[in-house]
Order: structure tokens, then sequence, then C-alpha cells
DNA sequence: TTGATATTTGCCGATATAGGAATATGATTT
DNA sequence: AAATCATATTCCTATATCGGCAAATATCAA
């Protein structure tokens, strides 16, 4: 099967360092593509092609302006992670309450001998 | 240069679905190989190869029990995700607090009026 | 129209995996 | 030692990108 191609799969897409830069570049606003790469290093066509890959996922968003096109971030999209990073996070806080509630009984069981 | 490797980049190791599934497999708690192997759907090989991945780039840890290799969850190494994202809705909520103040400014504006 | 600017797209080669099948390794029991 | 169970690893093929370069598109200016 491969993998989920990195234009449906947020996660596959978010993969890849160099649209995690442009995402970050975004969080200051609406850039234009010229601007994206002014700012990282990375050739024009390559910026292009990893904001064709965003967009189709659904992490930006793109509207035309003259002969500009100003790309911006579609947060809502990052939900999947969200929602991923929270499962784990409270099943690792879980296993902490059980950590914690171990040692009280250790203790407990330390006052009573 | 083409991608960090899946078991040096964290982002691109969670970017397969089958590594997030064993990853979540893995939240029930410590797991010997077979045991993901039954859960899910995938061969053994796979699951093996999967979970060296996820070995090499720590998002688990492994110990030997008998015949048994027992994998469990390594949640520190979710951090890079965590940072990410908070980074992320730290912006979205600036943003929206601009929307607000702008929605505000409007209301007040109104009222003057 | 011609030219310049902004961005996308097609083509190509190099590389990284994913997945299956079979085999190898290691530990345990008889 | 031989057989068995649990896992890892090797070999192989198909496929998915990634990155560069050049050509195609689109928009605006003179």
């Amino acid at each position: 099967m491969a993998r989920a191609s990195t234009t449906s799969d947020v996660f596959n897409a978010v993969g890849d360092a160099g649209r995690r830069e442009i995402l970050d570049a975004l969080i200051a606003g609406e850039l234009p593509v010229g601007a994206i790469v002014d700012r990282l290093s990375m050739s024009q066509s390559q910026v292009s092609k990893h904001l064709r890959v965003l967009n189709e996922v659904g992490l930006v968003r793109c509207r035309a302006e003259g002969r500009c096109r100003l790309y911006r971030l579609e947060p809502a999209r990052l939900r999947p992670f969200h929602e991923w990073l929270a499962k784990h996070e409270q099943a690792m806080n879980a296993r902490l309450d059980k950590v914690d509630e171990y040692l009280k009984e250790l203790q407990q069981q330390g006052a009573q001998s």
C-alpha cells in the first residue's frame, strides 16, 4: 500500500521539513510565494510545489491578487494533530497518575510498617 | 537532499499511518511484537520494521524479556510535535485576538455613530 | 504587441521507503 | 542437540517523492 500520499495525509505532508518551514513562515501572516522564497533558502519551484501539496491537503489556502498568489494558513487542519497528540498525552498523564497512586500506596505502607 | 529520514525525523516517522497505529496500540501499555501483530492487520515483518524505525527515532523503547521483546512508548519524544503545534496555536490565537479587537473597534464605532 | 514579473507545471534522475517472502538469529523447552 | 517460539533481517520490486531545470501561464506595464 505504501504511505498515504502527502496530498491526502496531513501527518505525511508535515513530515517534510521544508513544508514545515513554509508553514512556519506563514505564521507571520498571508504571504506571496516570492516572499517565502526570499526568507527560506529554497528554489522558487520547490516552494511552489510544496505549496501545492500543502494546499491540496488543506493546510494552506490561496487567493490571487494581481499577479501574486497569497497563501495563508488554514490552522483548522491541524486538528488531526491536535487530537492525536491529545490522545497520547492523556495516556501519558493517566500513566503518571498510576505512578502517583503507586507511590502513595508505597508511602501508606511505609507509614504502617 | 530529499526528506530527512524516517529514522531521524520524528515528524517523518509519524507521517506513516501504520506507525501511528502501532504507537496508538502501545498507549495501552508495554506490548510484545506479537500482540501488536495480532491487534493490527499487519505482517510480522512489517511491524518489526516499523518498530525499528520508531525505536531509532526514539518514539519507543524496547526491553527483552525471555524470547519476547517488549516495546513501550517514549512519550517525551513527542515534544517536538508539541512545541510545533503550540507555536501554530499561539499564532492562531493571536490572530483570533486581533479579530476580536477588530470586532470591538467596530462595535465602538457603531456605538459612536 | 513586446517585455517584465510572478508562479505553476512537466520532465528527469536520484533516493527513500513500503511490503512480501523467505531466511536468520536468539531464547526456551524437551 | 533438536524442535519450537518470538523477532529481526535480507533480498527484491514497485512506487512515491524530492530537487533541479526549462518551458508554460498569467498578469501588468510601456
